[in-house]
DNA sequence: GTGAAAGCGCTAACAG
DNA sequence: CTGTTAGCGCTTTCAC
């Protein structure tokens, strides 16, 4: 194997041009049945394996659908990611995922990679970058952003309906008859922010006493910020936290105090993925459209126009299970 | 940007040829200082970009490092992937990630796309295919295996040491006087397999009686068994987690049947590494040496040659934390 | 049906 | 230092 066959050993073995074979093995124009099978033959005697490198750069297009992703760690993009693949894979492409790593140079470099398969399309899963350092980099590759909305890009912008979200929660809770909800937020990201901001305002609408304390996006922030609920002796009878994985934590300490769930405290959780930590911990949550989003950013990639790609904030949906329940009567 | 810039756009614009272009871009051979400048002022003007599929079609090899992963939601594989693409990075290769979905197409498809980029190396991070339906596919491609050991592939394999680590559960357990611990096994899959084996084994060696409860890799199966524990009445004074997240249900479970921890019973946890849940949790770990298989993937795929290179079995360590302390005395 | 010729955008020897 | 000449492996016209 010291050298990988090409079409012209190929077409040297079976007798015949390479265009024949190119055509052959795309199965485009019309081909002798005859000479296929004996092109086909040949393929497998050499041992040939199309240079897709090659054939891209002769075509000027490729199946590629590329991804950019800030880091495979992070849950609920990895999640989106793979709602990509799999679509994007139904329709006959295959998705290069790159990471940026979080740093400019990291995402410059990944986007240079990607641009360069000629992919049909981008996907750009909350980039780090400025909108101005990254359109240049893409040029006219079709693209769409996820989650952080890029106004210029393409084929436009898919995000969350942050508010909608909350305002379930909110009105799930002040249904149950919660006058007082306190929220463990996820810290200083983009969408810790929204989600603050969203609660407040929600809360305001709703005619509940809102409290905010300081968390994270993972087990140890719910369970630091509850413990420390505890401690200050304010607890309230309903807690939402940033996501599941910061609920389980809440979960966690509260139950490891001798609170019972939801008897004494509701607690609400919030669009985790991976975890799925939701069913089995019985927590009432709010369920993002991962896969809806991975869907429609394929299908935006793939329209032949770039009509009506605005930005869209789809909605996410109601998780009822057993964290929640009816505010408990003050006994006062 | 109806047509991206080439070479020669730039060449032409700046009034040299394009081969100088293309040396100065790249800073090979010398260049005037002037020329250079011109042509750099020149490449901004026209906005080129280079094409990295000519350039790799023509130079006959890529800065790319592909990696072939199950699936981005494994967290301990997306974790491996992160670390080779950090490595990658600082060798000045860009990673590349194809998700193989657990299916054999899919696998095919994403080492084909793969291998097509000319790459300097693969990792497969345990791959589903045989290894005699790979190793055709990835042809003189250097490649590793992490975690499945493949015999064939040319840089080896890296793998976990699991009856290490099963030791260090067993003996740091054993060491606090536990003369009885359960294992809440992580279902049906190989490490879950390998860790179930070494545990028994291990137990046996160390004269302590061994439990076998059925479990999963997540929070919900670590709380399930935990309460059919409870349920059983038969409650040991440890308990070992296939991993930490399932550790963390047991925690759940215990704290809230008011069980303590570590006081009543000892709970360790395995491996996890997105979730770090260990440090707030206080619990008590086996460390994967992630970074550790990351860098030796890339070393490997690095050198010149390929010989040292058979299976490697890296170790990991344990982690001290507040979720295990001395077997309590039977009150009896 | 089949094949010859002309590139895709870039790099790699060589000459000047 | 700079430019010329050949391709890399494949797809595309467009003739035969």
């Amino acid at each position: 194997m010291t050298k990988a066959p090409t079409l012209d050993d190929v077409a040297r073995y079976a007798g015949v041009s390479r265009t024949l074979v190119s055509t052959a093995l795309r199965g485009k124009g019309r081909v002798a049945a005859s000479t296929r099978l004996r092109i086909l033959a040949a393929c497998k005697a050499v041992g040939y394996r199309p240079n897709l490198t090659a054939r891209s750069l002769a075509s000027g297009r490729s199946s590629v659908l590329g991804v950019l992703l800030a880091d495979v760690l992070n849950t609920f993009f990895a999640a989106v990611a793979d709602a990509v693949s799999r679509h994007a894979d139904q329709a006959g492409l295959t998705t290069l995922i790159a990471t940026g790593q979080h740093t400019e140079a990291g995402e410059r470099h990944a986007v240079e990679q990607l641009t360069a398969q000629r992919p049909q399309g981008v996907v750009l899963l909350g980039p780090t970058m400025a909108e101005e350092g990254l359109l240049p980099l893409l040029g006219a590759t079709p693209t769409v952003s996820i989650s952080r909305v890029l106004g210029g890009v393409s084929r436009g912008a898919i995000a969350l309906d942050e508010e909608a979200g909350v305002r379930l929660v909110v009105e799930h809770l002040a249904g149950l008859g919660h006058r007082s909800i306190t929220h463990i937020d996820g810290g200083s990201g983009v969408s810790a922010d929204e989600r603050r901001t969203a609660f407040l305002a929600r809360t305001r609408a709703a005619g509940v006493q809102p409290q905010i304390f300081p968390g994270s996006f993972d087990i140890s922030g719910g369970y630091r910020a509850a413990r420390a609920l505890l401690a200050a002796g304010r607890l309230p009878t309903a807690i939402w936290a940033a996501n599941d994985r910061a609920a389980a934590g809440v979960l966690l300490a509260l139950r490891e105090a001798g609170v019972r769930v939801p008897g004494d405290v509701s607690v609400m959780g919030y669009d985790d993925v991976t975890m799925r930590a939701g069913t089995e911990l019985h927590l009432t949550s709010v369920r993002q459209p991962i896969d809806a989003m991975g869907q429609l950013a394929v299908e935006r990639i793939l329209a032949p126009d770039a009509t009506d790609v605005g930005t869209v904030r789809l909605e996410p949906s109601l998780v009822v299970r057993g964290s929640t329940g009816p505010a408990p009567t003050p006994v006062s």
